[in-house]
DNA sequence: TATTTTTATCGAAACGTTTTAATTTATTTT
DNA sequence: AAAATAAATTAAAACGTTTCGATAAAAATA
């Protein structure tokens, strides 16, 4: 049916093996012949066969990324953007990527996604929070595996994350720069730790700034939910105000959050930003829509995919180096919620 | 190094063909034979090695999934809730997923996915709107492919659809049961079949019970925008509420813009569902913790994948059969913005 | 009993590549 | 000019399955 290696070989009067070393760019082949080889391949339109070419090379071609089944549920997409990033990446060596999800409760003996039971992947790409023990079957059977945006606590993997303290960091030092004094965090959990570093990057600004000190200890937080979204958003906000009517700043701990502080400030009658200014962080695409516009940390989900499959890419070629972090910046992105005021 | 059909050989004492027969439960074996055989394997952990098994077979073993690129990065996780139920089903067949996306302009010559370019694929989904000459492409070169809630009008494809007429009419019938009299529906556009079937709906439903009529022939819709969205659901009930304040319901056309209209009615004092009730159609995360919790017609995504898996496969496995279209049903979930009034 | 059919098993070819080691030819070094 | 090295090509084995056709034994039929 369609053109094999032979058929190329055959047409162009070489034997297969030279055909596989054009196809590989591999030991010794004369230009006039590889430039033969090459537009016979052109004319006849030919692309090899991947079973084969795996069979022979005894590797897969695959990759996997696994998600916590919650995730992809969720209204945020930021585990699949970083899927397409990856899958982006991966076409430069032809790698598929396999996506699957796994539950909470996980047991390597009977959840183990089919990929890795069947071996079909040469390396594994894990998003977000993931159950220990999937971390700990990797480690132990030697597949090579890259961790995206989370971390455990103690153990030194491959991993690609995002700049949270950094970002943290600048947005809330923005607000001490327009003169803003009383800077609250309204967050979730701090379950996940991204939050906790944009926590921390959150508290380091005021202690650089005296904003927290022995005259003045009190920290605008709200952090007492079991996740994140809209609806603890607009709680957390009502709920500081309460206390401290004279809050002038919020940094959420995401944009989901975010778009309900929003809401519950416009509420109270509050005007952003004149009377408080907000940003959240991630950037997704309600926030560019919301009004007033959500200022916010934009974080390039595409690139996280990219270097993620990079990395995974390097160490499936050698699996014995060290592993490694990588740390993706985010761009501080003003918008209307935290504009500078005159 | 890991365990192949000839260590399951020589262990049973019996040719790799006959271990192969069991493994495809194919021809005569002897039950003796074949329970050793498969207790062997189970002992062994051996697991066929998918790269060889396609090259005899000639099979890819995969399933291209194609989603237009605008869809992935909504904020509406349907099309990854479809791919995930498809995920499920292809376990049953060993059948692996590949997504990948495609943007609107869209050339064979170069923007084929990778796995059709290199045919690693058996078979193609196509979720929700996607180019034409993809669908050509395929069309014309007999590749198996099913439409997921899209179609091409005045072609006969292979779909599983969403029984958007049906549940649309349940909905505003709801409505009439409950005495309701203006009932409004707020749309996008119609560019998606989708919205359009409910649109249809809506309006049987008032023709049904003669609230369109030569003596009120007023339709109280608004769908002038170019999509779907929050921000429009609140700017289309504002827009219709100031031309006829008596609207007592309204019918969205999806969660997203009820969630706004929900916003609009409120800030303009209204009790919901008291004054106006409320239904949309999805059943997104965000519907069930509104505040008030949205009536919706929640549509089995994982359904929807499955089934589309299954039409798929047969497909696969006979070509030449008659295109087939499935329907999905929906449910009504009656929530707090369309409780019945005592 | 002889013949046909069914059941059970197996050897060998095939699937389309890569890769190793061998061979030939060309070039460089002595 | 002989020897050594480099460049170019290839034959053949290997990768792990499936499947076709052959063969043999057992069961059914004539």
């Amino acid at each position: 049916m369609a053109t094999t290696i032979k058929d190329i070989a055959r047409k162009a009067g070489v034997s297969i093996s030279t055909v596989s070393l054009v196809l590989n760019r591999k030991g010794y082949v004369a230009d006039e012949t590889r430039d033969k080889i090459l537009s016979i391949m052109e004319e006849m339109n030919y692309k090899p066969l991947h079973s084969a070419r795996k069979l022979a090379t005894q590797k897969t071609g695959n990759i996997g990324y696994i998600l916590w089944e919650g995730h992809f549920s969720e209204v945020e997409m930021f585990y699949s953007q970083v899927f397409l990033g990856m899958e982006y990446a991966a076409r430069r060596d032809d790698y598929y990527i396999l996506l699957t999800t796994v539950n909470d409760h996980f047991d390597p003996k009977e959840d183990l996604p089919r990929f890795l039971k069947y071996k079909d992947v040469d390396g594994v790409a894990l998003a977000g929070r993931v159950p220990l023990e999937l971390v700990k079957y990797l480690d132990d059977n030697n597949i090579p595996f890259v961790l995206i945006d989370y971390e455990i606590p103690g153990q030194n993997y491959n991993s690609v994350k995002i700049d949270n303290y950094n970002g943290a960091f600048r947005a809330v030092e923005c607000f001490v720069r327009q003169g803003r004094k009383k800077i609250a965090f309204v967050g979730g959990t701090f379950f996940h730790p991204s939050i906790k570093e944009r926590y921390r990057g959150y508290i380091d600004v005021l202690s650089k700034y005296n904003l927290i000190s022995r005259k003045n200890p009190e920290i605008y937080s709200f952090c007492e939910e079991s996740e994140t979204s809209r609806a603890i958003g607009e709680k957390g906000i009502k709920s500081l105000l309460s206390s401290y009517p004279d809050i002038d700043a919020v940094f959420c701990c995401n944009d989901t959050t975010a778009l309900g502080v929003i809401s519950g400030i416009q509420s109270l009658k509050k005007r952003i930003p004149e009377d408080i200014a907000v940003i959240g962080f991630d950037d997704i695409p309600p926030s560019e829509f919301s009004s007033p516009k959500l200022s916010t940390l934009q974080v390039p989900k595409l690139d996280i995919g990219k270097e993620a499959y990079k990395l995974l890419y390097e160490r499936i070629c050698h699996p014995n180096i060290m592993p490694q972090t990588r740390i993706i910046p985010v761009e501080l992105v003003i918008r209307e919620s935290s504009k500078c005021l005159k």
